[in-house]
RNA sequence: GAGCCGUUAGCUCAGCAGGCAGAGCACCGGCCUUUUAAGCCGGGAGUCGCGGGUUCGAAUCCCGCACGGCUCACCA
């Protein structure tokens, strides 16, 4: 701690020099990137002495060497190099920058030049302090190493790595590609209510919390898609949302207990339409992100290009377990099964013939799936939102999409019929599956009438570790859920 | 929840056949007017994650706990 005393009588000194420790403002006319990305390619001496500059930004570099001094600015995008000389300055000015250390926020007043080995830097006439920083950043080279840390305290890893920085540039950037794609296709954005009294939309526990006023348990939503579906049922004929789920289940990378979903549904069509829009949309971002259809993720390459492979869930995961495909449809043997293959010390093995279908071809099938795939018609007893499929009563018209073995994005032909949804909720209900609950409200809205609809729900974290390579869902969640220290 | 690995200065890391707790960056002082991981000289800086044990002596060996990472499981 004995550098923070360090700063603080560093801060004492600038303030009976006349520097505000926190001024209220300092109109920075031209931000550090703009700078750079302006007279990258200038040369020519003179004109760019010409050039009055006003910049601010946070001290990451100095380097003094007697009556001058050079030290990088960052505005977190890009830094541009500041030169101080006690003949521009004059020899009390100049002495006052001794007071700054590196963490300090400044403003910056000066002409532009290139130095000796060509960098843009600013001959500065005038500076100013905005913020000090009392504590010391992490070292300059190696950046923040310590993964804990950089979570935590993400403001220190956006400082010092840019790389993190650029990912959260990238995640906005990506988040608002889809929201333009949905909007030039006459789609509404909505909100729809985070606190359930109902759960629904998907399968998973739920984080429970409580509203005094009218004394009434809730939850936090695990999906918005019965909403949404009330919104199509009121004739809002294309409809989308962004936003949180939340799911009380395990953390690992790439699951975080509140994570972004889009979803979005279209009234009048089906899955298959579904399946070309999605690789649409999966192209478009790659066009703007990768500026091509083929990119890599974690060193193996991906690509993008149409048509993506489609495989049909039972008759893969037949064909991978080396078996016949009406074997899958006995109960019995696929829950032997899944308990076979279940590995020894996993905690419980699967106890439902849906969560053990799920658990096989995740284990089969799932696992080795690299480039974008579109896994489609799921037998009915895992998908109970879904409509059953034109040709085969056992299935429902819905697809998965698998990109990099990863699961980003679900959807279906949305089930319509209440009388039957009532009876897919109530096999959940008997199943006892987690979270099955009949949500009765959403059987009368059904019955006012849906259309035939698809819908479609992308994971937004997922989809951004792909374009940013990211290994982790952490890396591209600016704070990830830890354990309280 | 299970297995494996990790936690030493603000940061990045050495030290771990048990014997005075170290380096670089950062910070402070000195020299230095085109440096850029600036350089040179000097200085200050530690609950070695926490608790217990073994020992004359523990950062180092043993046990427990906390936090984190990876793998597996529930799950998108």
């Amino acid at each position: 701690m004995q550098e923070k005393e360090a700063r603080k009588e560093n801060l004492k000194r600038l303030k009976e020099l006349g520097y505000k420790a926190h001024p209220y403002k300092f109109p920075a006319e031209d931000r550090v990137f703009r700078l750079v990305e302006k007279f990258k390619g200038e040369k020519d001496q003179e004109k760019l002495q010409k050039i009055r500059v006003k910049t601010a930004g946070r001290i990451l570099t100095i380097r003094r060497m007697g009556r001058a001094t050079f030290f990088h600015i960052s505005d977190g995008l890009d830094k541009i190099q500041v030169f101080l000389r006690e003949n521009q300055l004059g020899k009390e000015k100049y002495r006052h920058f001794k007071y700054f250390n590196i963490g300090d926020w400044i403003g910056v007043e000066g002409i532009l030049f290139r130095t000796k080995t060509g960098e843009l830097t600013i001959l500065a006439n005038d500076f100013t302090l905005l913020a000090k920083s009392l504590l010391p950043l992490p070292e300059k080279w190696h950046g923040l190493q310590d993964v804990e840390v950089r979570f935590r305290k993400r403001y220190l890893d956006l400082i010092v790595n840019p790389r993190s920085r650029e990912i959260f540039e990238k995640r906005a950037k990506i988040v608002g590609i889809i929201r333009n794609f949905f909007l030039d296709r006459e789609f509404v954005e909505v909100e729809t209510p985070m606190m359930h009294s109902v759960l629904g939309g998907a399968a998973a526990k739920p984080f429970r919390t409580h509203h005094n006023a009218l004394d009434m348990d809730l939850y936090l939503r695990i999906a918005p898609e019965l909403y949404l579906k009330r919104l199509v049922v009121g004739g809002m004929e294309r409809v989308f949302e962004i936003g949180r789920n939340f799911r009380n289940e395990g953390l690992s990378s790439q699951h975080n207990p509140e994570f972004t979903m889009l979803e979005f549904y279209w009234a009048y069509q089906d899955y298959l339409f579904l399946m070309d829009l999605t690789e649409e949309l999966f192209q478009k971002i790659a066009k703007e992100v990768w500026g091509e259809l083929k990119g890599q993720y974690q060193g193996r390459d991906l690509d993008l290009s149409s048509p993506w492979k489609r495989l049909k869930f039972m008759d893969s995961l037949a064909e991978a377990m080396g078996i016949e495909k009406e074997t899958l449809w006995d109960e019995e043997f696929v829950l032997k099964k899944a308990k076979e293959v279940f590995p020894e010390d996993g905690g419980n093995p699967p106890s439902t013939y849906g969560k053990a279908l799920d658990f096989l071809f995740d284990s089969f099938v799932k696992e080795r799936l690299w480039q974008p795939t579109f896994v489609m018609d799921h037998p009915k007893v895992i998908s109970p939102l879904a409509k059953q499929h034109r040709e085969d009563p056992r299935l429902t018209e819905r697809f998965e999409l698998i990109i990099a073995g990863m699961e980003v994005a679900n959807a279906f032909s949305e089930l319509a019929d209440p009388e039957e949804q009532l009876l897919r909720f109530q096999e959940q209900v008997r199943r006892k599956e987690e979270g099955a609950e009949v949500d009765m409200d959403y059987i009368e809205a059904l019955s006012y009438g849906l259309p035939p609809t698809a819908g479609e729900g992308i994971g937004i974290d997922r989809t951004v570790m792909i374009f940013t390579d990211s290994p982790s869902i952490r890396e591209v969640i600016l704070f990830p859920l830890l354990r309280k220290k």
